[in-house]
DNA sequence: CGTGAGCGT
């Protein structure tokens, strides 16, 4: 019987390609859940400038990330008890792309001496309470 | 005289 050779012939194919180390590692299975990618997170307009010097004020960081965009919001942390700066601040640029090439750019270089460690900012809003439109209570 | 990792009203 030819049909059965046949059988056994493509049976033999098949247990081969699942053997096949080059076939198997095309099966990967990817499950979309939710991957702390650290190492890619979505860029923002906004970037979180880190490792500041306590001299640091806005103007000098505005002026350090003017000249890759057009920087539309400059916020440095400041201690409201010892009146000094955290060290680290929030620059918002117009586009995404101006912060982008600024993060890799002044990111790991120094400003006023101390190294800048800078990082996209997470959209932690806080304030703009939600405030529900209440109808005439009549 | 030193302080230092980090995510905000």
């Amino acid at each position: 019987m030819k049909k059965n050779s046949l059988i056994r012939f493509i049976a033999r194919r098949v247990s081969t390609a699942v053997d096949n180390p080059v076939s198997t590692s095309t099966w990967r299975f990817y499950c979309s859940h939710s991957p702390p990618s650290s190492s890619s997170p979505p860029p923002n307009s906004k970037l979180f400038v880190a490792g500041l010097s306590w001299s640091v004020d806005e103007k000098s960081l505005k002026d350090a990330f003017s000249s890759f965009g057009n920087v539309s919001e400059v916020r440095i942390m400041y201690d409201k008890d010892t009146g000094r700066s955290r060290g680290f601040g929030f620059v918002h640029f117009s586009k995404e792309d101006e912060a982008r090439c600024a993060k890799d750019a002044m990111d790991g270089k120094a400003l006023l001496g101390r190294p800048l460690r800078i990082s996209f900012a997470l959209e932690k809003v806080r304030g703009a309470p939600v405030v529900v439109p209440r109808l005439p209570s009549t």
